[in-house]
DNA sequence: AGAGTAGCCTGTAAGC
DNA sequence: TGCTTACAGGCTACTC
């Protein structure tokens, strides 16, 4: 699913691919009536048409691209969505939401299965970005300012990492990964972190990030010699990225832990799946029941 | 205000 | 074989 390491793998392959480019056309699927938010469908199409790509930034899993006249456009994946870049009138696409024509003849299809996926054009794009918590990858994301976000919260630290007002960027995926690298059972509650351990969560976000980027990404429906499903990601060129070779909790249940062998487990929090290794992830006696920690 | 949860969506897989 | 149900999950809206 996109995720950090997903969105800006995709930030960068546009910036190579198609900055200073124009837009010519825009369609959008009738059917997928959630895509715009903000304006009437109409306004978002004749706002897009005869602007120019002038850059490409992202924010969390916000994918940001920045048009002539102040204009930006922004874009969320969601579960689902896709960018693919592709020459014009190539054959139907699968899943295909909404297609950007460029004035060199190529165009960007957004092929989204699940139409989770949202746009913006905006002149305030602050304004769909507020909330969002600092970047993971950032020097701003400092041992202090987690801890004191943490400090805050009796939840599991698993949903706490999911909520992007806290860290913005993190899914489902890359916060198991994360508390796997840090030792750090997903249901402890977050404030019961010590300082040390919260040290070693913010480097575990690191390398599970950056992992993922040195991938481009984590593609879990690409197996090898499959078709790819689109199910979940790929990049611009419609190909997976491989950092599904390299996870070490996410969707192992029931394989040996790559440290010590213990199958990996996996239970429900959060209304989703956690991950983890029973054994380097244990969960101490006084966070077992309420939320520990007597004074 | 924090925490928990239904719902959005659709294809795949499991169960009967 | 064919139908039904559960599941995947980012995020918002809602309740307690």
């Amino acid at each position: 699913m996109p995720e950090l390491p997903e969105v800006e793998t995709l930030r960068r392959q546009l910036e190579a691919a198609v900055r200073g480019r124009t837009i010519a056309d825009v369609w959008i699927d009738p059917g997928t009536d959630r895509l715009v938010q903000g304006m009437p469908v109409r306004a978002f199409v004749d706002g897009l048409r005869g602007r120019r790509l002038e850059a490409f930034e992202r924010r969390g899993k916000f994918l940001i691209i920045r048009l002539d006249r102040d204009l930006t456009w922004l874009a969320h994946r969601r579960m689902s969505g896709n960018f693919i870049l592709a020459n014009g009138g190539d054959a139907d696409q699968a899943f295909l939401r909404a297609r950007f024509t460029l004035d060199d003849g190529r165009e960007l299809r957004w092929v989204d299965l699940r139409k989770f996926g949202t746009m913006w054009l905006t002149d305030e794009p602050e304004t769909v970005l507020a909330g969002l918590g600092p970047e993971p990858l950032d020097g701003a994301f400092t041992v202090d300012g987690l801890r004191a976000s943490l400090a805050r919260r009796a939840a599991p630290v698993k949903a706490v990492l999911l909520d992007q007002a806290v860290v913005a960027g993190l899914g489902n995926l890359y916060a198991d990964e994360a508390l796997h690298y840090a030792r750090i059972h997903p249901k402890r509650p977050a404030k019961s972190l010590s300082k040390a351990e919260v040290a070693r969560l913010r480097d575990g976000i690191s390398r599970a990030l950056e992992q993922g980027l040195a991938n481009l990404g984590s593609s879990i429906g690409a197996a090898p010699g499959k078709e790819m499903s689109l199910r979940d990601h790929v990049n611009l060129d419609g190909e997976p990225g491989s950092n599904q070779e390299h996870i070490v909790a996410y969707g192992r249940e029931g394989e040996p832990c790559l440290t010590c062998g213990t199958p990996i487990e996996r239970i429900k929090l959060a209304q989703r799946s956690a991950h983890f290794c029973p054994k380097c992830q244990r969960l101490p006696r006084a966070s077992a029941g309420r939320t520990g920690r007597r004074a």
